[in-house]
DNA sequence: CCGCTCATGTAACAGGTTACATGATTTA
DNA sequence: TAAATCATGTAACCTGTTACATGAGCGG
């Protein structure tokens, strides 16, 4: 019962269709959920039975129809006692963690390899995710925007993510630059 | 196949018993992965099954006995595999993030509550993290540490684990903020 | 003409959570 | 004497991932 909630927040700023929605959800995009296609539109199904989100066709001539979902009353009931109660804690659980918990005992140049793919990673949703906080806040400095403008839950979890993105890349860089030193210390003997 | 290799990588600096492991494991404690001690007993048979982890019975007087795991050959060699195979990308999924994307239509004061919970717990894992990292290097600096000595894997996944936790706890006290300042501007309107 | 985007699903499987079960010993 | 710690599991359920399926239009 965590998807149901993330999707109904995604769908509080403007009706999405399921495709939308996917591409929101997107490993490589998403800042406060990630989930598959075929998750989301099972979802959306549920939560249209459950009368907690309502759809409507959109004919398109050139493309597939879609479907547009938007929030109804007692979705955002749903919501509002979602946040009442308490929310569970949450933890890393990440490969690439675990593989440096392993470092002593395996290959460092492979470990090294994945930390510069996952940095480059993470850098590029750096600049992701800052084009969309630019892009949210318009003219606006962020602290004018965070006290006066709509909506701002949107802004407040990108940087959330822009924050974990920016922990991952310094913590790679630094491990790998630890990593090296060490190959070097131990090539010297 | 994922917590299998968190398991290896835990037992890599010692045997420990399945109760020892969930300690470890445990949400208020991981610092690299986090399982139920159902699913670590479950993932033990398996992995002695396996013969990537063998276990010896230590008979006990006082306490019921117990059996130490340690990683064999082949375990290690699942490790090697498994760090020599790319790391899936991983991302944040968390209720609370959740909460403060639908922020702009729920109740405000519920939201602070939720944020000023999760900071808290956010500060007594930062407070345990640097305890851990202290006790782990001794008298060394950090740097001498990570330059010279063994092991340096469970410090680095605690530094990143650390690091976490204070992008937590720094969010959660900004988000908070921001909110209290809106209440305040709502309020005087 | 090949691959990408739009658009929506079904089915099988793997992984994680919750509930239940047991029982002695130590600490508050 | 109540609660926590040590120690290990089974079973039912919920959630998430992977594989498969379809089909039209658009850009290089």
């Amino acid at each position: 019962m965590a998807l149901r909630h993330a999707v109904l927040a995604a769908l509080l700023d403007g009706e999405l269709s399921g495709y939308q929605l996917a591409k929101a959800f997107d490993l490589g995009v998403a800042n406060f959920w990630h989930a598959q296609p075929q998750q989301l539109y099972a979802e959306l199904s549920r939560l249209e039975k459950g009368g907690l989100i309502a759809g409507r066709e959109v004919v398109q001539e050139t493309r597939p129809n879609k479907r547009l979902f938007h929030v109804t009353e007692a979705g955002l009931a749903e919501l509002g006692d979602f946040t009442a109660a308490s929310a569970k804690p949450s933890f890393i659980r990440d490969d690439l963690v675990v593989m440096v918990q392993a470092a002593d005992h395996v290959d460092s140049q492979a470990l090294i390899a994945q930390l510069s793919e996952r940095a480059a990673f993470a850098e590029a949703k750096i600049d992701l995710f800052g084009k969309m906080l630019r892009s949210m806040r318009g003219d606006h400095t962020e602290e004018e925007f965070l006290r006066h403008c709509d909506p701002i839950g949107p802004y407040l979890t990108c940087m959330r993510g822009l924050a974990f993105e920016q922990g991952n890349r310094d913590w790679c860089q630094h491990t790998i630059t630890v990593l090296q030193e060490r190959r070097q210390a131990h090539a010297h003997h």
